[in-house]
DNA sequence: AATGCAATTGCAAATCGTTTGCAACTGAGG
DNA sequence: CCTCAGTTGCAAACGATTTGCAATTGCATT
């Protein structure tokens, strides 16, 4: 849920424990993601990186996404529909509601639900290695129903 | 699950009601998703149907999927990793286990799991239109079960 | 601070799965 | 048979992502 609690992890740190050179397109990419609340694209988030630098390069916006994922350092959801979009790895694992009218994504956790996969999973022979959950939804009206 | 004891679907009946032309190119594709158990993606629905009419192409594959689609006569799945693979609708709703090492689809159903969503999403303010649940694992080693 | 070189970049072109414009063709009701 | 809107095959276009390559840059080393 990105609780605001959280600490913001060093991925420079990080990055250079891996051998990896901090590049300036990497540091501005890393300041984006950080910063970020939502689950932007490749093309958001290259168009926000465009606003502090210039000169940086779509093509470095997917080859940065694709180091950090291999590190596990973000996770790259791949909604219907749209292009993949991206969010920071550090927050707890949870899945995703996306609002059908706006796009909106929300973000959910059914510890129950989890079990529920795991248990599923061995009765059938088999270890989870990930999962997808994705619900797609749209608000309901407010019929006085209850 | 694909149960044999189903009733095969008259696609071409229904096709007719819908004011859709039952052509050569579609009949083939309809029998070809008739005999199949798996998810086969386009290509192999056009390689198959290439065996049967060399004429058909891989466009008309794709139009008729989307057609069928449409008509929610076949399920689109977007399983990570590879191109969009196809099923028909007509067995009960189920979600999908994929083997990492083989590929392999596996159909499970929960019935927990899918009230656990509305739930959720009740309680989120929506009301689910639909979801996609899959599961990425690879075979237990110690414990053979099956 | 200057050097050396592999890692990284921007750019353009390539790739992959899928869609689409269009002229030729065909299903099915008359 | 006629007719004609629906459908097709083909090639070209598409959107998202990846990749080859020559130029640039981080950074370990003097
Ligand atoms: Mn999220
Ligand atoms: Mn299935
Ligand atoms: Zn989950
Ligand atoms: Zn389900």
């Amino acid at each position: 849920m990105n609780h605001s609690a959280q600490t913001k992890p060093d991925y420079e740190r990080e990055l250079r424990r891996a051998g990896v050179r901090i590049t300036r397109p990497r540091r501005v990419i890393l300041d984006i993601l950080a910063a970020t609340e939502d689950h932007p694209d490749a093309m958001e988030i290259f168009q926000r990186a465009s606003t502090i630098d210039k000169s940086i390069s779509l093509s470095t916006v997917y080859r940065t996404m694709k180091l950090l994922e291999g590190m596990g350092a973000i996770h790259r959801h791949a909604f219907e529909g749209g292009p993949a979009r991206f969010e920071q790895a550090s927050g707890d694992h949870h899945d995703h509601l996306i609002d059908l009218d706006t796009g909106d994504v929300i973000e959910f956790h059914s510890n129950r639900i989890e079990e529920l996969q795991d248990e599923i999973a061995r009765e059938l022979g088999y270890e989870i290695v990930h999962h997808r959950l994705e619900l797609y939804g749209r608000r309901r009206k407010a019929s006085a129903r209850k």
